[in-house]
DNA sequence: CGTTCGTTTGAGAAACCTCAAGGTCTGTGG
DNA sequence: CCACAGACCTTGAGGTTTCTCAAACGAACG
């Protein structure tokens, strides 16, 4: 119905049967974010955004109504600029949190932490704090547990292991990556789900 | 900042600093959903909805702009019916998926599995599907697996768990719940993320 | 009647947690 | 400047949860 990657997706309002969205990792494994039933709107940030950041399939067998991906731009486009900056917001909010499902769901404990920091690098880097090379960072080993759902012991380990292995360095308050690269690889991480430079108009 | 429960919140800008949304556990453990940092919009769910489903607290200190509630609302109020429909549904959207994180991050494979199947039964009774004693389930241990970061081995034992703690029973595409205040209090399952009536307008 | 999909069970391994104890750093009051 | 307290980081040993691999079983379907 939905498929990650791809754009001028469809939207739907689901009138009968159960459908899911997802994401698939590289190696096949899949992550559900979400089952829909009747009632449920679904595909919302497919319309919103350029290109969608996952994909939905039908469960059982399936009736929907296919909201028009035009109709519903025109009645935002009409909406104030306010109303259409704060859904692009929220959508990218929203599309976060469903990267840190996947980070909980389907990774590591080494995954998850290289993921959250290179997320959080890639985030001050927009914002003009930190660089390819690493950021200042105030959390303490507990907010990253608490982050990633881990013990603060285990996440003094994971640090260690990815000290050791050469892919960052967290001390002092400075995160310093390494080898961006191949953290980037050894995380599955994956800018692209940041990377939406604005609300699509018209 | 922002406190789970309360109504009347305000939102913000970050302009300098970190911030962490996060929500409590009954037992104190505590989930981060997600790291605000400067340029963040910060707080828009616990504007929309009438009472916040999170908590939000600064990490260091902090620099930020108040965003007036009621400009944002009006500014709403204004848009298109379809466009504050669609925000509302966005967000409905994000509760679900920051409570799946909150699952995933937090509790024990078989408070997962009472969750997710509470949840489930709670919005299908909303549509008119299932009832408190159960409803009808087309999804496969691989999709239970899926959705919850299992392997559907383990699955298939948290399932018999369950059967066996007289929580209840998934058998033939039907979910009976045996004993739901038991498993309520079980999972940690709080229906309040749902039970948002419809989007907050003037 | 064979094939496929989904469920069930077992045994051993890996990941992560718990408990416990030191160690370091930083700010504070004397 | 020193002593102290508190917050945070680090390490070890042993336990629990969950995974992996493997195999068998039942039901649905052509």
């Amino acid at each position: 119905m939905v498929t990650e990657g791809q754009s001028d997706q469809t939207a739907f309002i689901l009138a009968e049967g159960w459908a899911c969205s997802y994401k698939m990792m590289p190696d096949g494994e899949r992550q559900i974010v979400n089952f829909q039933i009747p009632g449920d709107f679904l595909g919302l940030r497919s319309v919103l955004f350029r290109t969608c950041d996952h994909s939905i399939q039908a469960i059982t067998h399936i009736e929907a109504s296919v909201v028009v991906s035009s109709d519903l731009l025109d009645g935002f486009g009409q909406s104030s600029r306010l109303a259409t900056a704060i859904l692009w917001a929220a959508s990218r909010d929203e599309a976060m949190v469903v990267e840190h499902l996947v980070n909980l769901g389907r990774r590591s404990a080494d995954e998850r932490m290289g993921h959250l920091l290179l997320e959080l690098g890639a985030r001050l880097k927009l914002v003009g704090l930190g660089d390819k090379s690493g950021f200042d960072c105030p959390l303490t080993q507990y907010h990253l547990a608490d982050a990633l759902g881990l013990t603060p012991v285990h996440v003094n380990r994971v640090l260690r292991n990815l000290r050791e292995e050469g892919l960052l360095t967290f001390q002092k308050r400075r995160v310093t990556i390494h080898d961006f690269e191949r953290l980037k690889a050894f995380s599955g991480f994956d800018i692209d789900y940041l990377d939406h430079d604005g609300p699509l108009l018209r």
